[in-house]
DNA sequence: GTATATTTGTTCGTATGTATT
DNA sequence: AAATACATACGAACAAATATA
C-alpha cells in the first residue's frame, strides 16, 4: 500500500477511534509531517482523498477539521457496489439469483457499446439488508471482457471476483436516475403494491483502463433504500 | 485566477472546441507542461480536478482520456444550486417565491444546528426549467449568518446574493434524499396527482469555514427530473 | 517475447502566497 | 503586528504501468 493511503487510512481511523465529531480539529500539517515521517506533498494528499471522500474539511489560515458522520440508515449513492457507509459496514447479500449467457437488446448493446452478436450475462439479484428487500438489481457483462460468470460468484460479489480472478478494476462509472412506476415484475420482486414507484438507476461501469464491462439498472424499494451523497 | 484553474478550464474548453469524445486521447504530461509552461506538480493538479469533476480520466503508462459527455436532459445531482450540467447551461426560473422571516421547527434548529429561539428566513420556490415544474424547494437560512433575504433576492439567486454581499462561500453539504410520496401541498404545487411520488432531498450547506447556514428540502417531479452523477 | 521508450504515479524538498488566529 | 496554518507552485528523482519497436 503507497504511503499517501496508509496516512490516509490511519487518519480515517483516528477519527473513528476518537470518536470525533463535526467540528473537531485534525493536527496541524506540520504535526502530521512529523508525525507519520512524511513529506508535506504526502500527507496533503492523503488529506486530499479524505476530503473528497467526505470526512475531513480543511479551511485556509485555520485548520482540518472532521464532518459529520453520515447516518447510518442511509447507504453511499456512490458505491453501489461493495454498499457500505465507510462507518459500519451494512452486510447486503443476494438472493433470487439468475445468470443466463444471452445477447444484449439493442439498448443493452448501445449501453456496453458493443455489436448486437456480442455474448454477454445477463444477471439478476434481489438484493437485501438484514431481511429487508433493497432493490432488483438487472446487469449484463460483456462476455468479452468477463469471460465466465455463475450462479456462485453472482450470489458473492461479482466486481471481487474479476477483480480477482482477471485483474479487472473498476475505474469509474457513468450513472442516471429518476423516479418512475415499476413494471408488475419489479413490484412482485420488490413485494411491493402495483404501481408502486421507485427509484431507477442505470449505470455504466469502464474499468480503470477506460474499457466498458457492464451495464446495471438498479431498482430501489422506496421504503427501505436512502441514500447520502 | 490561479494558474492551475486556468489550465483546467483551457483544458475543459479544448475538450468542448474539438468535440472530444470517450477515449479520446489528451496530450501528454510533458506536452502539457511545455504547452502550458508549468510544473508537473501544476499540470496535474488541474487533472485531478478535472477527473474528480468527471470529465477525463487517467491510465498510467497509457495517457488521459476523455470521457462521455453526459446526456443533456439529465441534470448534474451534485449541483444542486446553480444548475449546470457543465456543458449546456439550462435556465431554470423560480417562480411562487415566498419569504418569510420566521423561528424553526424543531426539525429545522437540529438541521441548521441552532437554538429554536434563533431566527430564520424561510424561502419557498418552485423551480421550472422551459416551463416545466422541476421542483419544489423549502429551504431556511440561518439569519445569524444571512442577515437580509427578500423575494427580489430568492427570485434571482440567493447563493450568489450572499457571496456576493457577505463573503459567504459554499464550501460541501450533507445531502440524504429518497423516495417518497408527496404531500397534497406538494402534489399541488407540482400540478400532479394526490399519491404521486418524487425524490425528496434534504441538503444542509455549510460555507467554507464549515459553518450551517442553510436547509434545505427539494422534492423533485418524478417525470420532468432526471439525474446523473 | 523481449528490451526500450513513453507516460502516468508517488515522494521528496523548498519557496512563496494567503487566510485566519 | 506577528505567528500559525493551509494553498500554490517549482524542480527533481524514482517507481510502475503501458505502448512500441
Amino acid at each position: 500500500m503507497l504511503k499517501y493511503q496508509k496516512i490516509a487510512e490511519q487518519l480515517f481511523s483516528f477519527i473513528k477511534s476518537n470518536n470525533l465529531k463535526q467540528g473537531d480539529c485534525l493536527p496541524s500539517l506540520n504535526k502530521l509531517i512529523q508525525q507519520y515521517g512524511a513529506s508535506k506533498t504526502t500527507v496533503l494528499k492523503a488529506l486530499d482523498q479524505l476530503e473528497r471522500d467526505g470526512f475531513i474539511y480543511q479551511v485556509q489560515g485555520s485548520g482540518t477539521f472532521v464532518r459529520n458522520i453520515p447516518d447510518e440508515h442511509f447507504i453511499n449513492f456512490n458505491v453501489s457496489h461493495g454498499w457500505t457507509n465507510d462507518f459500519t459496514k451494512t452486510k447486503m447479500e443476494n438472493s433470487d439469483v439468475t445468470v443466463e449467457k444471452t445477447l444484449p437488446t439493442p439498448l443493452v448493446a448501445s449501453r456496453l457499446q458493443c455489436a448486437i452478436d456480442t455474448p454477454v450475462y445477463k444477471v439478476q439479484r434481489l438484493k437485501k439488508q438484514d431481511d429487508k428487500i433493497f432493490c432488483l438489481e438487472t446487469s449484463y457483462y460483456n462476455a468479452n471482457v468477463v469471460p465466465f460468470l455463475n450462479e456462485d460468484i453472482a450470489k458473492a460479489s461479482i466486481f471481487h471476483h474479476i477483480s480477482d480472478v482477471y485483474q479487472i478494476n473498476v475505474g469509474f462509472s457513468d450513472k442516471y436516475f429518476k423516479v418512475r412506476r415499476l413494471t408488475n415484475f419489479e413490484s412482485d420482486k420488490l413485494n411491493l403494491p402495483q404501481d408502486s414507484f421507485g427509484l431507477a438507476v442505470h449505470e455504466t461501469f469502464y474499468t480503470t483502463a477506460g474499457d466498458i464491462f457492464d451495464f446495471s439498472e438498479n431498482v430501489y424499494h422506496h421504503e427501505n433504500a436512502t441514500f447520502y451523497i
